[in-house]
DNA sequence: CTATAATTTCAGTAATTCCTGAAATATCTA
DNA sequence: TAGATATTTCAGGAATTACTGAAATTATAG
């Protein structure tokens, strides 16, 4: 099977990208031919078309099984194995994110936790625990919010991300609710 | 210059972490000897700690500084270059987003949008470039939310995003307010 | 301007990661 | 269950990336 020339570029492109990542070339190429195949493709077909061995197609396969990136299926009247991604780049979007907070985020969130744990004993070291704190703090902000808004619905959560920064208006309203008047509101304490 | 455990095990943890993005671990972990220290260090102290050689500190410096992530800077009566990371860890984060960006998100979006240009002649074709609009307008509609939510001062942004999901609130009201009766903006067009 | 200190460059080597082909294993069909 | 087909494993080689030490360059102080 031969690519068309845009298929190509988008392909050897997720190569590129994917070794910047932590995937290698092949499985980034291998991820963007299944995306824009309309039908899921077996082993030989992936390896014949990006000219890969039989069995790097395989292990690659294999680790894009690891991220829940692709699905294993079966055509009728044929026993090898078809892959393909699934249908929704919202779904593989929110895949992708949360393999990688398993992966990166909650292991570098529980050493974290772990050194916060002892009692700072020079001034060098209680600086070092308050920086880990503060990078503690954000991540585990930043991650609980996209758990959060994860599971919006994927129209909702659009529509959220189109608001931007324009929910700050809101924020300001709730503000204003929340202290009584707005002259009151500013007063620090 | 020797670490306390507290350190070393940040420092060990970075430098692994690093190698899983595109950073190699020595560059992971003078990062991380830097956001942890209280004052600013030259290339040799960097060395010395981390015993790595002076050249290879010369080297992962450069990198750094490639990605704006530190700081250079002379100290009175010494020649040599001291190097430190931002005190604040948002500003960290808004810098890491934003040459990440520029490296990784800008050219893919270009690609996308140079691959879309081209008419699909098959219908396989037509299949690869719809998912490719796909991916470009998820990327697009992503970067956008936060290019424009960057914008906002930090006590806001965490605002925004302790608000989480419940944000959602504010778009059913919007929704409200913008199509008149909830019953009607049901209706479907 | 010279001597010295600091930094960078770079060629070569070490270490790691990637990829292949052959062999082993698993799965299906008749 | 035998034979054929499909898939996986893995040792070794290829390619890439990381790191070092020596030499070159740059900057500074006297």
């Amino acid at each position: 099977m031969n690519m068309t020339s845009l298929v190509q570029s988008f392909v050897l492109h997720f190569g590129e990208m994917g070794s910047r990542w932590g995937i290698s070339r092949t499985v980034g190429q291998i991820y963007a031919l299944l995306y824009v195949s309309p039908k899921p493709l077996n082993a030989d077909e992936i390896a014949e078309t990006l000219d890969f061995s039989r069995s790097n197609v395989s292990m690659g396969l294999k680790e894009l099984e690891s991220w829940r990136l692709v699905r294993l299926q079966h055509l009728p009247g044929d026993r090898r194995e078809y892959f393909s991604a699934p249908e929704d780049v919202w779904t593989i979007f929110r895949t992708l994110a949360e393999e990688r907070r398993k992966r990166e985020i909650d292991p570098t969130l529980t050493m974290l936790r772990s050194a916060l744990m002892d009692t700072p004993a020079s001034a060098d070291e209680r600086y070092a625990h308050a920086r880990l704190r503060e990078m503690h703090d954000l991540i585990e902000l930043v991650t609980t919010w996209f758990t959060d808004v994860q599971k919006l619905d994927q129209k909702t959560l659009a529509q959220l991300l189109k608001l931007g920064s324009k929910a700050q208006k809101f924020l300001a309203l709730k503000d204003k609710l929340t202290h009584g008047s707005g002259a009151k509101s500013a007063i620090k304490r």
